[in-house]
DNA sequence: ACCCGCATGTAAGTCGTTACATGATTGG
DNA sequence: CCAATCATGTAACGACTTACATGCGGGT
């Protein structure tokens, strides 16, 4: 999915700018499905802007720079719920570590070993993470980001579903990669 | 991880031409981690032998065009073990059919009970494919491909368990996209 | 002082994709 | 005969990444 696309949806649930979309990015509910650079989304904000899918607007602060807001236009709707509409591509799912397990073999006893750990202490974090996300519920401002709160919630869950799988197989499988010691 | 590495990494496998590696990758283990198409292998190919990590050759075969059987050297072993040795990037799970289920009331009722149930349905078919390639344990033929058996196992099981977490979320959270119709 | 967060953008380069080009053989 | 599988490659294009450029204000 190209970053004019995503900047579109982003846009959708509320005007913002091209450093608050990337926040969302980064942070919010697409943090594990999704990433965008800056420098993918300025120059898509100014197409879309040419194109007129989206307006923006300068908007000055106390204390911080002036920023760029942008709201979806009706053509911009049209043109994401248009997107929406072609079959999705099919899941790639990447991940550098877990390749590096299938060549185990080729590695030092040591480095094996702390690849597996880190790796695994990592989304064991993420797990934490997103499940105390979903303890604190609704998230308190009011933002419009809410307002697709069913789907939010069930590409959240989905995130975590998919996460806690890993940290339970990793942890009742390391035999595998780690060699005699016993799991747990 | 780009074309070069991963070819360098098919070939400490076994002898393979572009062609049975992208086979590999195609319907091997990694098949859910990683994908290449045959215009980044053989360019990836021809430059890994320009600089001496691979040799290739010609081989004739009867009733089919001849293929160039790459060989991986000892310099692109090393050249590969130093690849494992950064530090892997952090995994990315892409998902375009989660993502439009976040802007699920975007999409007219039909199309989005469509997307949902194709898209369950096909990773249905996944797990089952996995869950009989698990079965049918040894494979058979004595290649090379199966020397890293164990680091196989791992990587086969985490894209099963994965895959297996994410049915089962969908099959117990349609409500949250489909609405009031009870799951199952 | 220095670094971090906020804020926007450009330039150069890498990389990969789609589509094209070619051609043999086997099976339906 | 047509489609599929085997087999290798190129050309054009599009897309994203890294690094650079700039600048204010607050905290340590």
């Amino acid at each position: 999915m190209d970053a004019k696309t995503l900047c579109l949806g982003a846009l959708t649930l509320g005007d913002a700018s091209g450093y608050e979309i990337r926040k969302q990015f980064e942070e919010g509910p697409f943090a594990f499905f999704h990433d965008v650079s800056f420098a993918s989304i300025y120059p898509a904000l100014a197409k879309l802007n040419d194109d007129g899918l989206v307006i923006g607007r300068e908007l000055a602060q106390d204390g911080r720079p002036a920023k760029k807001v942008y709201s979806i236009t009706e053509t911009g709707r049209e043109a994401f719920r248009t997107a929406l509409d072609k079959p999705p591509a099919s899941d790639k799912f990447r991940s550098e570590a877990i390749y590096m397990m299938f060549f185990a073999d080729l590695l030092p006893d040591r480095r094996r070993r702390e690849v597996y750990e880190s790796y695994l202490a990592l989304h064991k974090e993420y797990v934490a993470g997103m499940e105390a996300e979903l303890d604190s519920d609704a998230p308190g401002d009011g933002k419009d980001i809410w307002r697709a709160a069913s789907g939010h919630r069930f590409v959240h869950g989905a995130g975590l579903a998919i996460y806690r799988a890993l940290v339970d197989y990793m942890e009742t499988h390391r035999h595998l990669v780690l060699g005699q010691e016993e799991d747990r």
